[in-house]
DNA sequence: GTCTATAGATCGATAGAC
DNA sequence: GTCTATCGATCTATAGAC
C-alpha cells in the first residue's frame, strides 16, 4: 500500500471516530509516520483530501453492494446484508458510516462534497428499492407496500441507529432501532 | 432576554447550523454584539457553554413532549406530534437536532455531554413507548407489535430522516423517510 | 459585566533544500 | 516525495483596567 492509500486508510478512520473537522494534518501525519507537510504533496488542501474520502467510500460501498446483489438472493438476504453492512460499520460503537460523519460538520456544506453526500444516499436508495422489489416477488419480507417508501425509511433508519449506537457506545441499541425490521425478515 | 439567554440562543443556532466543533467565540460574540473575552464571564471554558446547551435543549424538548401529553390524545396524536417536532427542528433543511449535531463532533465524546446526549435519548425512548402503548390501548396506529421495539425504531427513523434532510437541503426527504410510519396512523 | 490586550497552542498551507 | 522551517490566521482562554 502507497503512501496516499495509507493516508486515506487513516483519514477516514480518524474522519469516522472524532469526525472531519476535528482531525487535523498532524494527526494524520503522527499516524501514518511522515511530515505533516508531506501530505500537501499528495493532497494540497484538506478539502482535497476530503472529496477523495467521500469517494472512496462511495465506490468501496456500492462495491459492497454490488457483491452481494446475486441472482440467487432473495430480498431478505439483501436488507439482511444491508443491516449487517451499516452495523459492521460501527466498529463495536466507535466509528460512524463517513457520510453520518461528515452529515454533521461544516465540510459537509461544500459544493462537491455536498454532491457525493447526496450521490451515496442516491446509491442506496435505488439498491434498497430494488430489493425491496426483489422481496415482494419472493415474498421473503412481510407487509412491504411500497419499495420506494420502504427504501427511504430503511436509510434514514440505519442512520439514526448509527448515532445512537455511537452516542451510547453500545451495538446493542443498534440491534434494538433495527429489530422490527428484522423482524419482518422470513428467517 | 439577559446576555446569557442571549449567548445560549445563539450557540444552538449555530451548532445546529454549522456543528458545534465549528463556531468560536468571536462568531458568537459577533453574533450577540459583544467582545468574545466577555463570553468567558458567562461560560468560562467552551465545554460549560456546550453543556448548558445540551442540559437547556433537552428540558427544553421534555417540556414540548409534556405539553403533548393531555389526556384527551390518542397514540396516533402523540406519534404525529413527535414527528412534527423533529419536521420542524430541521427549519426547512438548515437545522439540525443539537444533538444530531453533537453526536458527530468530537466534544460529544466528553463525558458530562455524553451523560445528558443519552438522557435525551432516554427521554425520547420512554415517552415513545407510552405513546405506543397508548395506541395499541386506542388502536390508532396500525399494526402496534412491541412498544418498546417500536419507539427504538422511530426515535432511529425521525434522527436519520434529519441528517438525510440536512444533506439534500430539502425537507421533502424528511417526509419521504418518514412516509411508511405516518401511514400506519389512523387518520 | 464588559472592555482592551495578549498569551499560548494549533490550524492549514507554503518555500525551498535534498 | 519527504524533509526542515516558518508563515499568517484562528482558536480557547487569561489578566487586569474600568
Amino acid at each position: 500500500m502507497d503512501t496516499r492509500d495509507q493516508l486515506l486508510e487513516s483519514a477516514e478512520r480518524l474522519a469516522r471516530t472524532r469526525g472531519y473537522d476535528a482531525f487535523s494534518y498532524a494527526d494524520l501525519a503522527a499516524d501514518v509516520g511522515i511530515r505533516k507537510a508531506s501530505i500537501h504533496h499528495h493532497f494540497p488542501r484538506k478539502a482535497d483530501l476530503g472529496l477523495a474520502l467521500i469517494k472512496r467510500y462511495r465506490d468501496d460501498f456500492a462495491a459492497v453492494l454490488g457483491a452481494m446483489t446475486v441472482p440467487s438472493a432473495t430480498g431478505m438476504d439483501l436488507i439482511w446484508g444491508y443491516l449487517s453492512a451499516y452495523r459492521d460499520a460501527l466498529n463495536g460503537g466507535e466509528t460512524l458510516c463517513l457520510c453520518v460523519a461528515f452529515s454533521a460538520g461544516r465540510e459537509s456544506l461544500s459544493d462537491p462534497i455536498l454532491r457525493e453526500l447526496n450521490g451515496f444516499h442516491a446509491d442506496g436508495l435505488a439498491w434498497l428499492k430494488a430489493a425491496f422489489e426483489r422481496a415482494t416477488a419472493d415474498g421473503s419480507i412481510a407487509d412491504v407496500s411500497d419499495p420506494e417508501m420502504e427504501s427511504a425509511a430503511t436509510l434514514a433508519l440505519v442512520e439514526g441507529a448509527q448515532l445512537m449506537a455511537r452516542a451510547s457506545g453500545d451495538v446493542a441499541d443498534f440491534d434494538r432501532a433495527t429489530a422490527a425490521l428484522r423482524g419482518r425478515l422470513q428467517t
